[in-house]
DNA sequence: CATATTTCAGCGCAACTGAAATAA
DNA sequence: CTTATTTCAGTTCCGCTGAAATAT
C-alpha cells in the first residue's frame, strides 16, 4: 500500500509542471506565480510580514521578492512611519502580468482536475483544507 | 476562493516537513528517503530506467543516486551483459536504514493525518490516485 | 540598549540543459 | 554508424544559516 505523504507529493509534482507549462510564456516559475498573488491579496506588507504568514525565513522571503522586484512586477516603498520598513505592492505591469496569468492557470487547473467530478473536486479540497488547519501552518 | 493547486501545494510542504522532521536523525530529507523506497521495491534497475520511471532527467536521476551511494545505503553493479549499465540495489545498511526510516515515517504520517476519520483518509487517498491515474504520470 | 527589518555572504537540495565518453 | 547509459560542467530555483547595518 502507497504511502499517502507520496500520494500528495506525486500530485504536487503534477499541479507544479502543470502550472510552470501555464505560466511559462508569461516569464513566471509556479512559485512565483503564488508569491505574486499572495502579494496582490496582501498588499501593504513588509517582507518581513510576508515571510512570518508562509513560515519561511526572513531573508528568503526577501530573496523571493527581489526577484519580483527585478521583473518590475512588484514595488517597494517606504513606510511613512518607519523609513526601515519597506512596504510591498503590485506594479500596473504586475496586476496585468497577474491577471494574464490567472486566465492560464484556471484553464490549466480546470483540465488537470477533470479527472474529478465537481463533487469529488469539493471533496477534495474540503479534506486538504482541513489538513491545513489542523496543521496550524498560518494560512498565507 | 483558494486555488485548489494552492491547497495542494500547502499541504504538501506540511507533509514534506513532518516527513523530514522525522527523518532528520536518520541522516535522510524526505526526497532521499522516498527514493531509497522505490529502489528498495524496484531493486536492480539502471539509474536511467528509474529517471524514466519517474520523469525526471537521467542526469537528475544519477546524481540523486550518487548522494545514496555515498552514504553507502546503495551500491551500484555492473549488469552482466553489458559493461555500461550499472545496477542498483540497497545495500546492507541501506536496509536497516530504510527499515527504521520506515517506522518513523509510519508514525509521523499518522500524527499528521489524524485530522482525517479513516474513512476521509481513505477517500483522499481515492482521489489523489484519480489525479495521478488522470495525470498519466508514470507511477513508479 | 533592545528590537525589528533589511541586506550581504555563503550553503544545500533537487531539478534542469548541453556536451562528451563509452559500451553494445 | 546509432543508440543508450553514464558522466562532467554549469545553471536555476528556493529554501536555509550567520553576521552586519540601520531605524525606532
Amino acid at each position: 500500500m502507497r504511502r499517502t505523504s507520496y500520494l500528495v507529493k506525486r500530485v504536487e509534482v503534477g499541479v507544479r509542471v502543470m502550472l510552470d507549462a501555464a505560466l511559462r510564456r508569461h516569464g513566471l516559475t509556479s512559485g512565483q506565480y503564488l508569491l505574486l498573488s499572495q502579494v496582490s491579496r496582501q498588499g501593504g506588507l513588509s517582507s518581513a510580514e510576508l515571510a512570518r504568514r508562509s513560515t519561511v525565513t526572513p531573508q528568503s522571503m526577501n530573496e523571493s521578492i527581489a526577484v519580483l522586484e527585478q521583473k518590475r512586477l512588484v514595488r517597494r516603498t517606504e513606510d511613512r512611519t518607519n523609513r526601515r520598513i519597506l512596504l510591498i505592492g503590485l506594479t500596473r505591469e504586475g496586476r496585468r502580468v497577474l491577471s494574464a496569468c490567472d486566465k492560464a492557470v484556471d484553464a490549466a487547473e480546470e483540465r488537470y482536475f477533470a479527472a474529478l467530478a465537481p463533487a469529488e473536486l469539493a471533496t477534495l479540497r474540503e479534506l486538504l483544507a482541513a489538513l491545513l488547519d489542523h496543521d496550524a501552518l498560518p494560512a498565507v
